[in-house]
DNA sequence: GCCACCGGTGGC
DNA sequence: GCCACCGGTGGC
């Protein structure tokens, strides 16, 4: 089971924001909310090598009940393991498919480039060497989320 | 002309 | 069957 996740809101006037972040416990398997997405991504990036567990929350233990369970009122994505953190300056942003099929994953670099792939990545460090001191492509990863099908929103029971 | 977004597919 | 990647395009 995956220990990192995201969830998100069902569509809302066609808005599609995620809204809730959530680590579960590498113990208890509870589902903890995490305030910001900054903070998931620190988990995140780290959760391979420094597990997550209830104890990392001020004055929470695997005692508590779950912040939050899985169920069908929003769309849950499940991150995939391994992906590194994203580096100072760049920003990794997830856009959820209007259909709920899948997310697009993207970064924007300092200068304001966009990257939709490795490759882009690729061409970036060739035409700006100068961030070849700081990153490489393994900094970067395009792996989106898990989208759980029984967490897809429905309309007269069919899929979007 | 740009770019956010989506559909299709090659490679695994 | 999945998914990383890329080509195309509609709307601005």
């Amino acid at each position: 089971m995956e220990n990192t996740q995201q969830s998100k809101r069902q569509s809302v006037n066609g808005i599609n924001l995620v809204d809730i972040w959530s680590v579960q416990c590498g113990e208890c398997f509870k589902w903890r909310l995490i305030p910001t997405e900054e903070e998931f991504e620190e988990i995140r990036s780290k959760i391979t090598d420094d597990p997550f567990v209830c104890s990392k929350k001020p004055d929470v233990s695997c005692d508590d009940p779950a912040d939050i369970e899985r169920d069908d009122s929003r769309t849950w994505a499940i991150h995939k393991p391994g992906i590194p953190e994203t580096p100072a300056g760049f920003k990794r942003r997830l856009v959820m498919r209007k259909d709920f099929s899948k997310m697009d994953c993207y970064y924007d670099a300092p200068n304001g480039k966009k990257f939709r792939a490795l490759t882009d990545v690729s061409k970036f460090l060739d035409k700006f060497p100068k961030y070849k001191r700081d990153i490489s492509t393994a900094d970067f990863s395009f792996t989106s989320p898990k989208i759980m099908d029984d967490t897809i929103p429905t309309v007269a029971g069919k899929k979007l």
